[in-house]
DNA sequence: TTGTATGCGTTATCAT
DNA sequence: ATGATAACGCATACAA
């Protein structure tokens, strides 16, 4: 391995100034430096970012939280999307991405353990249960950390607009004439409870009547739990004539149970998703859901870590709310 | 942040003794290492994962290439899985992961470079243009590495067996009595070749003949162009009873133009797919295909990275086939 | 069994 | 403009 001492004594200058040169200090002459730039690279020279971390108590290496759950993890595609820009993003801005979780071989470490050891110079932490007290030790230590959909006090979060995306979807069902409304939704989550709120109170604003029947629990990202709820909904003596479902995904555990019954959709029943994922727009008929815009909250995460990494003076924790975009697509009958 | 030497300080003993206190040597006195321990953790001392990488040059960090290409990336549930496996089983023994790329900041650099500038102890190459040289830089380099779905010469390889995937489905849907079987493969890579030599023998050795129409090309992981392959299918003369898709996921396209053609699956078209994602199983009909097991692929990738990195003289370059399962699902008709 | 000393590669301070 | 030197936190060879 290249390093900087073996360029200084190919160069046949100190080792002082080769790390100036390297680092572009302005104290250097500008033939010297040139001089050693270039043999540095022609020798292969790489920097060490362990050392430099060392030294400099900075990793550029930003941890991010994914825990493996079912319906959270990598596999829903809105997270994998998300980890995708956020890399992107950071690499983009000079940082790398590692995971973070709580045991490493057979040491067992808390999060913020985890990311002390790795040196991260702040975390994301973007799907997990954010009650464990593991994650709140994290977010309320000297690290920086930005939240994706939880906000923490004091904290930055990147929030995907669930407020406004039931408003929207609630009113486009209305204006589309239906008023009998179902929802079924996804586990007990700050999400959860955002866009419930949101559903009761747009029904409440347009004077749209919601039974306790018309309110069903499910699991995110879970096709069978959603297609047992859509079964009862079904079921009921006056049913809906539009479900709402937790997520696109699960939809297809009510596709199924619809079809099954020998209804179709939207003739017998609407139904919109949440997400906007890929599958969303490749169903025939396409599916009307709420896209939320996973891109643009990766790159936000990304941006805000480093943001507050850089700037920890100057940066104010903010939360920032990501619209989405009601994509209407056919499954949605006008009345 | 609390270092040995403050540990070292409290207990009144020297820094190499909490050192060796610390990794366990067992030439410290039990009850001095105890002691030491205790107050370490009293303290709340964390190790320094820079530090140590200096010193031993060995980070206990894997680097992994994901390439974000739109027929690869992590929006891909196989991929996602592999690296969700790969992250769980590394860190069980003791590695994090950190994702390699090809620029960092402004400096644009190899894979190579970046995973030395990491000093990552090996490399992980999952989804990636394999052909592309900074990837044959990096195979052919000092690193340890393992690939995913592809061979080089002398290095370890994880495998999914598309090979007797292929035997499997031909034969499955010839012992269901299709003989007009038509295959949509995905781009030109290793994985597609192996296939569709696989497909193609398979029939040979059955007697099946394959008309060239019956044999289109795709893209991976998009319903669009299966779709419309498909429909080049259904309109040949002497359409096929069976097609099989390049993957789960594009069979959606596939699915759609079959209906709306008026035509069902599995009754007028049946359809096979390939990878055994959730979505496989909870359409329906259940779709026939043959599910990777993403899981053992993950598990080996890192069981395997790890073994090279500790036994470097013992471990020798292998390919691990992961032999999959078919599925048989209802998306095939008996004839 | 415990301690001393050195160096990993880098940055940064202070001389020159 | 350049160089000598110390320090970051840790592991280890060697001395005691």
């Amino acid at each position: 391995m290249i390093t900087q001492k073996d360029t200084s004594i190919a160069c046949g200058v100190s080792l002082a100034t080769v790390s100036k040169a390297l680092s572009g200090q302005t104290d250097i002459g500008e033939d010297t430096a040139q001089h050693i730039r270039d043999t540095a690279k022609a020798m292969g020279y790489l920097p060490n970012a362990a050392a430099r971390a060392l030294k400099t108590n900075r990793s550029h290496n930003i941890g991010v939280l994914f825990e493996d759950k079912t319906s959270s993890g990598l596999r829903h595609e809105y997270f994998s999307e998300i980890l995708q820009c956020i890399k992107t993003e950071a690499e983009r801005l000079g940082y790398d991405i590692t995971f973070i979780s709580r045991n490493l071989g057979n040491m067992s470490m808390t999060y913020y353990e985890h990311a002390k050891y790795r040196n991260c110079d702040g975390v994301v932490i973007a799907s997990v249960d954010f009650r464990h007290p593991d994650v709140i030790q994290l977010v309320e230590s000297n690290l920086p950390t930005v939240t994706l959909d939880y906000v923490f006090d004091s904290r930055t979060a990147i929030m995907s607009d669930n407020i406004s995306g039931m408003i929207e979807i609630v009113e486009y069902v209305y204006k589309k004439g239906h008023r009998k409304i179902a929802f079924i939704h996804g586990e007990d989550t700050s999400v959860t409870q955002k866009r419930l709120a949101s559903f009761r109170s747009t029904c409440a604003r347009l004077g749209v009547n919601v039974p306790d029947e018309y309110v069903k629990s499910a699991i995110f990202h879970d096709p069978r739990s959603s297609g047992l709820a859509t079964r009862e909904l079904l079921a009921l003596n006056d049913r809906p004539t539009c479900i709402l479902y937790p997520d696109d995904f699960s939809f297809i555990g009510g596709m199924n149970e619809i079809e099954q019954q020998g209804l179709s959709i939207p003739n017998d029943i609407s139904a919109v998703g949440y997400d906007g994922i890929l599958l969303s727009q490749v169903l025939r008929p396409r599916l009307a859901t709420y896209r939320q815009d996973a891109v643009t909250m990766g790159v936000k995460a990304a941006e805000s870590i480093v943001d507050i990494i850089e700037h920890p003076l100057t940066s104010l924790p903010v939360q920032i709310m990501v619209p989405g975009q009601l994509w209407e697509g056919e499954t949605v009958k006008q009345l």
